[in-house]
DNA sequence: GCGACAG
DNA sequence: ATCTTGTCGC
C-alpha cells in the first residue's frame, strides 16, 4: 500500500499535535457496509527497556461461520519488524510512537483490506485522532481501534453478556462503545478510525470475537509479536496458511529475508 | 491545582 | 507496554 498523505514523525509534542489537529479533519465517518473478506491488523510489543520494538502487520482472508456468522479466519500472510524504538510513549501520541515502525511493513502490501483492526483508539481520543484513525487516515482505508483500555469518555459498565456494549461519550459525542466481548470480562473499547462509525466499528469486531477477550486477527497479531520478541531468530516475513488458496494479489508479497531491521 | 492517561 | 505465581471464577 502506498500512504496517501506524508509527514514527518520526528517531531516534538508540539508539532504533533498541530499534525494530529490537521489531518483529524481528513476522517471520514460512514457506514462500512461491504462485507469483510480481507481484513488486516496491527500490533507492537515492547522489550523491557522500550529500547526495541516488534511490529506486526497482518493480512487475513475470512469466511463466515454458517452457524454463529463469526469471522473465522482463513489465511494469512504476516510480515513483521524489529526496530529502535525513538519516540516516548505520551498518552494521545501513541500513533508517533508505533507508526514509523508500521510503515515499512505496509509498503510490502499491494492490497486494500477492507478494514483494518488496530490495537489501540480511533476517534476516541482528545482529538479525535487516535492510532486508528491516524493509519486510516494515511492509507485512506476503513479502520477500527480496538483498545483494551479507556483513553478518554464516559460510559456505564455494559452487561456481563457477550455482545452487551454501552455508549463512550466524549465532549458531549459519542466517539465509540465499550463492548463485552467475552462474557464476564473486562470489555473493549471499540471506536471508528477512518471510512467507519461507530455502529459498524461494533458489530465488525463482535464478529471477530470467537473464544477470547480480543479480536482474533489482534489476538494472533499480538501472538506473533510477542513470540518474535522472545526468540527473536529466523526470517522476519513468514506465512501461515491452513487452507486453499490466497485470492489474486495476495500471493504476491512474500518473500524471503524481506524485511529485517 | 490535581488526577487521569491507548500502548 | 513489561515484570511475574499462584489463584479465583466461568
Amino acid at each position: 500500500m502506498e500512504a496517501v498523505i506524508s509527514h514527518p514523525w520526528n517531531v516534538t509534542i508540539q508539532k504533533a499535535k498541530e499534525i494530529q489537529l490537521s489531518l483529524s479533519k481528513r476522517v471520514l465517518l460512514k457506514p462500512l457496509l461491504k462485507k469483510v473478506l480481507l481484513l488486516a491488523a496491527v500490533d507492537v510489543s515492547y522489550t523491557r527497556w522500550d529500547k526495541q520494538g516488534y511490529a506486526v502487520l497482518g493480512i487475513f482472508s475470512i469466511r463466515y461461520d454458517n452457524s454463529d456468522g463469526l469471522i473465522r479466519i482463513k489465511e494469512e500472510v504476516i510480515y513483521t519488524r524489529k526496530d529502535r524504538v525513538n519516540f516516548p510513549y505520551v498518552p494521545s501520541y501513541l500513533s508517533f510512537r508505533e507508526i514509523p515502525m508500521l510503515l515499512p511493513l505496509f509498503e510490502k502490501v499491494d492490497i486494500k483490506p477492507d478494514v483494518l483492526l488496530v490495537d489501540g483508539v480511533g476517534i476516541a481520543h482528545p482529538r479525535r485522532f487516535g492510532l486508528a484513525a491516524h493509519l486510516g487516515v494515511l492509507y485512506d482505508i476503513p479502520s477500527i481501534g480496538c483498545a483494551k483500555s479507556r483513553l478518554v469518555g464516559m460510559y456505564e459498565e455494559p452487561a456481563v453478556k457477550k455482545g452487551s456494549l454501552t455508549k463512550l461519550v466524549f465532549k458531549g459525542e459519542e466517539v465509540g462503545v465499550v463492548l463485552r466481548s467475552k462474557d464476564n470480562c473486562k470489555p473493549l473499547f471499540v471506536s471508528p478510525g477512518n471510512k467507519c462509525n461507530v455502529g459498524s466499528a461494533a458489530r465488525i469486531v463482535l464478529k471477530c470475537c470467537s473464544k477470547y477477550r480480543l479480536a482474533d486477527p489482534i489476538r494472533r497479531v499480538d501472538a506473533i509479536s510477542k513470540e518474535i520478541r522472545k526468540g527473536d531468530n529466523r526470517s522476519s516475513v513468514s506465512r501461515h496458511l491452513t487452507a486453499g488458496s490466497l485470492p489474486c494479489g495476495m500471493a504476491k508479497p512474500i518473500q524471503k529475508g524481506g524485511s529485517k531491521q
